[in-house]
DNA sequence: CCTTATTGCCTACAGAAGTCGTCTCAGGTA
DNA sequence: TACCTGAGACGACTTCTGTAGGCAATAAGG
């Protein structure tokens, strides 16, 4: 798992829509309920043609229908171990691996959600005591 | 200033490295001090392109040398500024500009320094702080 | 059986990114 | 002056992404 292959921002897009559905799609149904209403609506093929690179690139699996006539796509990871993944590439060749540069954003360019701030304290506070512990 | 171009990941790379350097740098010293303690080490050229493509991009600056032989390449934006960017890119396009999947990863990605975790309590410190004056 | 819509595959093409080779020009220096 | 060298400009080639047209097989109707 030494080179996770790169996503264009569309296919991320696309890949995101998958993975939020909930349940496996169609290519029709990802070029209608997504696709089509797009500034310039995306043909079918051009879907497709993602959606079969995502497949390549194994993040999307698919599988017959039941009445065997169409692909069913869903994605080969959860969400949340997507999430993780996509952050950890961030912040490691974005960020240098350092996590401080996402944090002094946060700290001046959002505004939160209460809730958010305290999850971030909860998670600071988790933080410093895995490192304590990992110290010993 | 709605649509900063992408930078592609190298180029990325070198605008990093001319932005932590400091003081205005030239392509050969790019050259020497980042691209050729590569793997395969990057032709001076290639540097250039890059640095060039920058430049179009607004985000390097270059003047000519007090000896007027070379140019001197420098950063147009702060580090701070950047980084801020950056992540600000990220959160918006990746993560649908919602911070939990970052305080996900780190949840269970971490190593952090303790100095890094130090930084992170202070700012969100600061985080709740803004937060409740700005409920006000 | 012939026609038409649907699905999937293959091919293409333009633009960006990554990587260089080559050309040219200003300076030195033998 | 003739030649070598460092620096920048250009152009070229390759891969990847975004976008899609066309074709073949299959299902659905007459």
């Amino acid at each position: 798992m030494l080179k996770p292959p790169p996503i264009g921002d569309q296919e991320l897009a696309v890949l995101q829509f998958v993975t939020d559905h909930g349940t496996p799609v169609t290519v029709r149904e990802v070029t209608q309920e997504w696709g089509e209403q797009h500034d310039p609506p995306l043909a079918r093929t051009t879907i497709l043609t993602m959606m079969e690179r995502l497949r390549k690139k194994n993040l999307l699996v698919r599988a017959k229908s039941s009445d065997d006539s169409t692909f069913q796509y869903s994605p080969s990871l959860e969400k949340s171990v997507l999430m993780r993944g996509l952050v950890e590439d961030f912040v490691d060749k974005t960020l240098g691996g350092s996590v401080s540069p996402f944090v002094a954003y946060l700290a001046d360019a959002k505004d939160l959600s209460r809730e958010e701030i305290e999850e971030l304290r909860r998670l600071v506070d988790n933080l410093a005591e895995d490192a304590g512990n990992a110290a010993e």
